[in-house]
DNA sequence: GCCAACGTTGGC
DNA sequence: GCCAACGTTGGC
């Protein structure tokens, strides 16, 4: 039974991987790993092929939602958590029971017109996104279809 | 560069 | 189980 398309959005620092980074990899696709964090890591569990994603730029001037990925490989184990080399190498995770995964996500296109953080707050029917809670720091957060249409219906 | 908000760690 | 200390995120 296919699964209904759910909606996502991800947070990148541009100085650290791009959307034009991510539209110039290898097939267009890379393996969004590195995130460690419970909540983020149990988002992307849930996620199916063929979601689709919201890159989010931040740390950026301005941050902003600049284009549309999907998901094209569902939660495997994120190799950086055993290579002592990365920088989110973690030593407590153990191979038999990896505790931090990723997924494979794919460019889709980027807007002619990104849309910064400051105008999607002031769009009344965003009000309830996760990404304009106060404080909120999550890197990978469900975007409801309403408020997925309504950020399409802006650019 | 600042700093508020958050998540995690570890002593007790 | 509490909570202070710490490291990180990310807007500004």
């Amino acid at each position: 039974m296919p699964q209904k398309r759910k909606y996502w959005l991800m947070k990148s620092e541009p100085s650290a991987f791009s959307l034009d980074d991510l539209a110039k990899s290898p097939a267009q696709t890379t393996c969004w790993d590195g995130v460690r964090n419970y909540q983020a890591r149990n988002f992307m569990r849930s996620m199916t092929v063929g979601d689709q994603v919201l890159f989010f730029h931040s740390n950026a001037d301005p941050p902003a939602v600049v284009g549309i990925a999907e998901v094209v490989k569902t939660a495997y184990a994120d190799p950086t958590q055993f290579d002592k080399k990365n920088k989110h190498y973690d030593p407590d995770s153990d191979p038999s029971i990896p505790r931090w995964e990723t997924v494979d996500i794919k460019y889709v296109r980027k807007f002619s017109r990104s849309v910064p953080l400051d105008q999607l707050r002031k769009e009344i029917r965003l009000k309830g996104m996760v990404l304009l809670q106060k404080g909120s720091r999550l890197s990978v957060q469900p975007v409801s279809p309403l408020e997925w249409g309504h950020i399409l219906s802006l650019v």
